[in-house]
Parts: C-alpha cells; structure tokens; sequence
DNA sequence: CGTCCTGTAGAAAGCGCTTACTAACCGCGC
DNA sequence: GCGCGGTTAGTAAGCGCTTTCTACAGGACG
C-alpha cells in the first residue's frame, strides 16, 4: 500500500503522466520508457488507486447485478454467466489488467426498497452498468420509482441492461407471448431509450407445459403459483391458464372460481410447494396433475405427494419450470420447461459491457422449451 | 449526476465542509443546519460520489467475497448469507446510509490464477474486507502467492476472513479432527497476524458418515472424490478412509491398491457423480454403499446406479455431503452430512465488518452433523 | 470586564490519478 | 541555416470529497 504513482515515476525517472499512460495504454509512448515504467511498476509492485482513478477518470470499473436471491440457482446460474462475460477471463495470468471490470451482486431478496436502495448505492458508485436479473413486483408505484432511478443511472453513463425482465412498465401489458414491445413511457418525465431488454417466453412455455398435460388426458390441473403481482409469476399463470381455456378445461378462465380454487400462490422456494401440493389436494382430491411455479417448487410438491402415498407419475404427473440441474437428477426426472439462463446471463454480460449490438427493438425474447421428463403420463383412467 | 457536494452546500448556504459533515454524521452541527442542508440534499437528489469520497477517506465500502463457483448453492447460500450481513438491512427505507457497505462477489471457477486476479482487483479498490470461501488448492505455490496477497491486503486495512477454509499453509497439515491449529508463518515474510477462518469438520463429518455406512454393515463401500489436491476433497476423504481403517474395512489405508481402486476422483458436478459412479460399478461389481464427494456428486451417481436398474437403498445405498436444499427432496431423501453454510457466511460476514470478535485462536471449526435418511440401509445379506 | 472554554462553521490543503496543454527534440525541405 | 510537422515527455489543473486547522460567537468565570 501506498505505493503510488509518483513512486514508480521516480524510481523510472520520468513523470507520474506517463506512468499512467504507459499503464493506460492509451497514448503514445517510446517502446524504452515504456519498459523501464514496467520495470520500475514490477519492482514496487504498485497496484493502481482504483478510487482515485476512478474520481479523475469519472469512470468506474464497477458492473452491478441484481438479482433476488443469489442462493437459488436460477440466478446463480444467470449471474455466474454474467460474470464470466465481465470478470478476468482466461487464467494463464495472475495479473489484472487494467480497466479489468468487476461485478457487484447485488442480492435484494425480492424486495422492490431493496432494489431502489442498491441501485442508489450503484449510482453513488459510477457503476459502469447494471444488470436487473429476474422477474419484478408489478406495482405501479415501484416501476415509476424504478424508472426514475434507471434513467439516472443512464444519464450519467451507466448501461442498463434487463436480463429475465420486461421493459419496464411494458411489464403491466396482460400476458403478450411474443414481448417484444416497443419503449413504453414511464409517468411524466422524458424516457429517454428503453434499456435493453433480454425476456423469457415464460407465458409460450408455460402455455406448452399444460398443452402437453392436457394432451396425456389431464383435466384436474392444479398451480403452484409463485408470489402473487410478480410479472413471473403472472406471465407462467397467464400461459397456464391460456392453455386450460384453449382447451376448455377447468380453471381456465381467470377470475373464475374454479380458476381461484385449482390455483394456490406461496412463494418461489421448497416449502411452498409443500404446503401448497397439500392444500390443492384438500381443495381438489381428485387432482391428477400439478404444475409448480418452478422446479424447487415442483420438488416440494413431490414430496408432499409422496408422503400422501401418491406415486408420481402413476397416480399424479407434476411438472416445474427452469430445467435446472437437479431437474433431471429428481425421481422421477422432472418435467419441465428449459429457460437458457446461462445463454441470457452471458449475452447481458456482453450488452453491458457494450461488446454486443443490442438486439432490434432493443428486445429479445429467448426461448423457452419443454422437457418431457418422467414426472408426467397420463392419468390413471 | 453532476449534482456535487458544493451545489447542496450552495442551495444550503453553508460550506462543502459542513454538508460533509451532515452527510457523514461524525461531527456536530447544529439541528437547524442539518436539517436546511438535508432539504438541499433531497430537492437537488444528490448522491455521494462513491470514488472521490473513498479517495479522501482512503477507505471504500466494498468487500470482496470470492467463491469457486456461484451456480453452485454451496457457495450460493454462503454468499447469500454473507451479504446478508454486509448489504442494506431492512426494507423499511429505499434510501441508502452513508457509509452503506456492498458485497463484491467474485467467481474464481475454482482456478487458482483467477483468485490472486481477483485479489489484486480487490486491492485496487481498497476493499474494507475480503471473504474467501470455501476449500483452496494445496499448492505450495499458489498458497505462498496466495499469502502474500492477503498480507498485502492487511497491509492496507483491509480485514480478510476464511470461510470454509484452514489457515493457509495449515491447509497442508494433513487431515487434524480439531483444525484449530495456530498460525503458521509462510515461507519467508513476516506473516503477521493470521486472517481470523471458520472452518468445516470435513474430516470428522465424514468419518461419521462412512462410519454410518459401517454400522449398517456395508464393507465394500466406493467413495467419488473431488478434485484432488483441494484441501476440501482431501480433508473428506481422509475422514472416510478413517473410518474404514478403524473398521478394518477395505480400502482404509491411503495408497494401497485396495484404497485406489474404490475411489474415484473427479469435480463436484453432477457429471462427475454420474461418470464416477459407472466407473466404481466397473471396477468393483460388488460394491453395496457410495460415498460421494458432496450432494450433487450424490445424485449423479444415484442417476447412474438407476440406469443400471439398482435400486437405492435396496440393492445399493448412496450418500452425500453438504446437505444443500434439495437433499431431502431426492428420492429416496439422501443420506448427508449437514454443513452450516448459513451460520458460517452470516458469521464470516459480520467478522468482516468487525460487527463480531474472532473466535479465540482465531479459527473456529463449525460441526459436520450426519443426516440419516432414506438412501442409505443395510446391505442386502 | 477581560479571558477562556465550548460549540459550530469555514478555508484550504490534500487524497492519487487523468489529461489538456505546453515544451523539447528530431530530421526535413527549401 | 531556418522554420516546420511529428514524436514523445513534462507541467499543472483539476476530479469531488474529507479533514485539519482556524475563526468566531456566546456564556461562564475570576
């Protein structure tokens, strides 16, 4: 510590300028000074002042990403892809180069204050970009604010980019398949460009995940929805339901009492599908199907199942949605709906970065599959 | 953006000086100022430059926390819990504090060159505290530059906890039960005091959980490794084959052909688990228990025994290590030992921030509980 | 009534780096 | 021999904040 550019300037005798340019690369310098600043840098190993560069510069090598809970693999998958786009890359080389970026997680726990409050310390910090990962809460109030913050952080030169996330206020538009909307304005004030937005098809997959149960012969479908108002979980309900209405079966038109009763919401983690696979089969005990939120859910569901001595798929099919790892790995392997996280967290990496042409619209809408797996046949006649 | 200091002071008629003061509360001024300059701060929405003040104050809100892999809940809910600590509390409020720390979180991909990168990165930004998760190489080599490092970063104040971790040059001291051994100075350099580690009783975890398997009577037990030379993967298997020595079972003795020929070393994915449990089967038909490296191993390997029409725990029981969320959800619920991810992050968290005092000899070793559940039983007579 | 605290606020000197702007030097053509 | 572009290096003015030191009230006190 300590060791600062002056010291190297004067152990090389030439002054602290060009040490930084020769550090910088960024201006002319005779191939002789340049070596003996190496040198000199070498020997003190000096390490650069990031702050102080960062103050003179007015540029952070900072990257913030969101995302609501890094313990989940759904999006630590997505910010380990990020992060390879951003972080050092190969490992032949111990050194840092300079202006090597580096990337804040931000883990907000699904709370919309939170997110405003990190992406206020992203501001205060000259983050480079941002990346929001993930769904977000549907309320009015928090888009306004959020909009409100993501345009100050665009004003001063931070490149937002959505990852699994609507443009902004396009996110209260009813459950459109395709998602590519044009920018929508937020409330008053000028919205200046849209930041870029990667979206999953969440409503075409889970659309086609209750086509393929009502294609087995399924009719009593119970969900596991996620929290209720979150553009995820809306977007996965509303496909859902599309597909049981296409269908005419039950529970397909929203609102519906039977919609409500074959439909329970609780939370995004393990517990909820537990307690909500209870809870539908003590609404709907001849339920022969149940579609989870997504496959942690649909692991706890599993389990509950089970321990009411239902064999999946024999006596019940259960579906999730993600594909993540242990999907495949669960007993029976879990259908589900593959979502290419990692292909998303590396392409929102690169459009962070700027080392990626945003796509037309400046949305994309990636993808989502249907895995037919073990956790699903038809219903026992 | 561009709002400074000195416009909020202007607006509030009153110096830069006193804004700072208000802003950093750590000198009084009179309620009425405080109040006309926090006005000021709120109508023109200023937010602090984060640089320029960590240059002033020669001290940042950044603490680095490095982890092998992000995708994976091992990590995932450690680093979860550490920011937990570190990042902004409640929801009550979106502002964010001054002085509001944030969590760096660094994917090393478990190479050992990306880990000084990003240590020389941290430095650069004269983080307030570093967190290194997890086991680490046993490379003299590395460890030595790995030492270095951190001593460097001490040097600058900045606080650097192991979580998951021995020591540094303890990680070669051979497989100690207790781990609370005392610092041990690396090769040459003044080593300074220790950096404070909460470590995991790998070895002791282990040894109970194969000695489990020895109970129920299995002696022809396989062991899926992790990659080698990492203290981690060493310190479990070194318990397992003490297990098996003090059994007198097969494959006891490190080095033995006998002990070679029952394990198998590959990564901590799911692939690994897959492979190596094929590879095992191969070379020992008779095999009746598998031990492997961590969860995820375990339910590769449960996926290739099925394949092979085996069935857990009937013909063949499984186990795991770690116990990570879906654990109990496998089917049949797996056999593991409990690691307290949660505990030790939101620990190593606060002891980052200094919120907590060091353990006493600076290391503290959390327990390895066994969980005993479905995927382990008697072998079949 | 002058002095000495105590409580508040301002002036100003950096923190370590970047980057105009300026200066020196070189070889060149006229 | 002199002026001139082209290189390469140095000078110095900040970047926006923190913090020491100084200044100035207004009581309390002798």
């Amino acid at each position: 510590m300590s060791v600062t550019l002056a010291d190297v300037a004067a152990r090389a005798g030439v002054s602290a300028a060009t040490v930084s340019r020769v550090l910088n690369g960024n201006y002319p310098v005779a191939g002789s000074t340049r070596s003996r600043v190496l040198r000199a840098v070498d020997e003190l190993e000096y390490v650069v002042n990031g702050p102080a560069s960062a103050l003179a510069a007015a540029t952070s090598d900072l990257v913030g990403v969101l995302v609501n809970d890094i313990a989940d693999p759904f999006f630590g998958v997505m910010a380990s892809a990020i992060q390879s786009q951003i972080g050092p890359a190969g490992d032949h080389d111990a050194e840092a180069p300079h202006g090597q970026k580096m990337a804040i997680i931000c883990n907000t726990g699904g709370s919309p204050e939170r997110e405003l409050t990190y992406l206020t310390l992203l501001l205060r910090q000259r983050a480079a970009a941002v990346v929001l990962t993930g769904g977000t809460v549907e309320d009015p109030d928090h888009l306004g604010a959020l909009a409100t913050r993501l345009r100050r952080l665009e004003a001063g030169g931070t490149r937002v980019v959505l990852c699994g996330r609507q443009p902004l206020t396009a996110a209260t538009d009813g459950a459109a398949p395709g998602g590519a909307h044009g920018p929508v304005p937020g409330p008053e004030e000028d919205p200046g460009p849209a930041p870029v937005a990667l979206t999953f098809d969440n409503f075409g997959g889970a659309r086609r995940l209750t086509g393929h149960l009502l294609d087995l012969g399924h009719r009593r479908i119970g969900y596991l929805a996620g929290p209720a108002a979150r553009t995820t979980t809306r977007q996965r309900l509303d496909g859902h339901r599309a597909a049981l209405a296409a269908a005419g079966a039950a529970g397909g038109e929203a609102g519906t009492p039977e919609a409500e009763r074959l439909t329970v919401h609780g939370g995004y983690d393990r517990a909820s599908g537990y307690d909500g696979a209870l809870e539908l089969l003590r609404r709907e005990p001849g339920l022969t199907a149940v579609v989870a939120a997504n496959d942690t859910v649909a692991l706890g569901a599993c389990a509950a199942l089970r321990e009411r001595a239902l064999r999946i798929p024999e006596d019940i099919s259960v579906a999730g949605f993600d594909d993540l790892p242990f999907a495949i790995d669960a007993a029976p392997a879990l259908t589900t709906v593959r979502i290419p996280l990692h292909e998303a967290g590396a392409r929102a990496g690169r459009l962070a970065l700027g080392r990626e042409e945003a796509p037309a619209g400046r949305t994309a809408t990636l993808p989502a599959d249907l895995m037919v797996r073990a956790s699903t046949a038809p219903p026992r006649p």
